[in-house]
DNA sequence: CGTCTGGTTGATACGACTCAAATTTGGTGG
DNA sequence: CCACCAAATTTGAGTCGTATCAACCAGACG
């Protein structure tokens, strides 16, 4: 019943849309609430891989759900460099409340094909109105957001390559894991090598050069879209993975919904 | 009467609390509305320089508001490795909401001498049920902060030694400019070579060529705790500094307080 | 006057980048 | 099902930016 663990041999179940296991990592729902996120998600579109959501100087008119696929968040310099700011997959909202800025300061693109509801804001407010336990449920979704993001601040400031790579895998296995999409150390993987860097702020030369380091190492697999993690304990020792940001181990997980 | 331009020569007035000029940044306030941000920050205390307001695993009973001096967020790893998060300057509330979480995941420490006010969720909540346009402000507020740190991602990502640092000082100067304390190119800089090292993922050696470096290029002076933009267009160029995640042209700036 | 913190300098080492090319993989259409 | 093409991965050689280590210096402070 726990609905995350770092064990890699454990794993979650996922017993449907992947927003409500993530929530649910939170806060029980009731049926009510899983219903009531199923309605706002209804009302979805498909978008292809390495095409944008939405770019840089446009206005959010909707609160973007990811129910599909994963897509990233990026910022491009004149020069052409790119940093990938953040991953999106299954459950994450892109920023629930960034329709009050007049312009996106940066741009949203899919990695994989995409399949994103599109919730109004009036929906959304309706939603954290009538649902109190789903408008706390995202605030910690956000307030996580915003902790994964300090976190890759401290990544590509302070950790050396090797580190960077293996902490960023943890992270994103973890995180599928709160979804209920990764199971015995292996998850779907669908990052080129390319991204990676982008991510890490490396090149993708090295990034290539320090994934065979990792795989020599026994620390992981990685190919075809796939990453196995070999031996968890000694990668998050090597990335000086500490949990806590993710903030899984919140009281209320255990509880049940009241009504 | 515009509080913020990017003319270094020109500059805001300084009218009041930081807070105040901060938040009108962004919505015009009523003087009740004054008086009452005036009001949760009748309760704060100091804390010495180089001593933590909050430490990583604390759980946070108030939200804190800057009232005078700087501090930083900032993560440590195991190592001892020490990454800055983020800037506080006067006017800057540190985490709005971050009372939900049960635990810090990093610290928040104070640069100089440093005057918070201590709010209480309470309060917090009581403020913005009674003064929507605050509570619209604050959202503003939380939205900027996060792109501020998705553009420090950026900055230590992909940019290198001389352009992070002018980025930084630009940010700097912009940020200390929207709350009124900063003046034709010049104003406080408390920051040691160190934290801008650990602001920047350099070492503190590197920091100090590299300052050599935009001294010798005539674009910045600092010495004595004060920084002096001498070209800030020039400065802007090399550092690629796009001043769009400040989201400082909000439409509703200019508008006056409707009561 | 000594001590301490922060700033500066020099010499050397190394992690990551650059450029260029080869190889493999995956998708597409004939 | 195979041929083809583009995208992604891999390899090698050489370079550069930044780190490291170790002094030394200047000003602030008790």
């Amino acid at each position: 019943m726990t609905p995350l663990t770092l064990v890699p041999g454990k794993s979650s179940p996922s017993p449907g849309p992947a927003v409500v296991t993530k929530l649910e990592a939170y806060t029980r729902l009731s049926a009510d609430e899983r219903t009531a996120l199923a309605r706002v998600s209804r009302n979805f579109r498909f978008v292809d891989a390495r095409r944008d959501l939405i770019s840089e100087g446009e206005r959010a008119r909707h609160v973007h759900l990811v129910l599909d696929g994963w897509a990233c968040r990026y910022k491009q310099m004149p020069d052409g460099k790119r940093q990938i700011i953040a991953l999106f997959v299954p459950g994450d909202f892109c920023d629930v409340n960034a329709y009050i800025l007049k312009a996106f300061d940066h741009s949203i693109g899919a990695i994989t094909r995409l399949k994103v509801a599109m919730i109004t804001p009036e929906e959304m407010s309706a939603l954290t109105t009538e649902w109190p336990r789903i408008a706390q449920a995202l605030w910690w979704h956000e307030l996580v957001a915003a902790a994964v993001q300090r976190e890759w601040t401290l990544n590509v400031g302070q950790r050396t390559a090797y580190q960077r790579l293996a902490h960023l895998l943890i992270e994103i296995y973890l995180r599928l894991n709160s979804v209920g999409r990764s199971h015995n150390g292996r998850c779907d993987f669908p990052l080129t090598q390319n991204d990676l860097a982008d991510a890490t702020g490396l090149t993708s030369v090295h990034v290539n050069r320090t994934l065979q380091e990792l795989r020599r190492d026994a620390l992981i697999e990685l190919e075809r879209k796939q990453l196995q993690i070999r031996d968890m304990k000694r990668l998050m020792e090597v990335a000086m993975f500490n949990p806590n940001y993710l903030h899984l181990e919140h009281e209320g997980r255990h509880l049940d919904a009241s009504n």
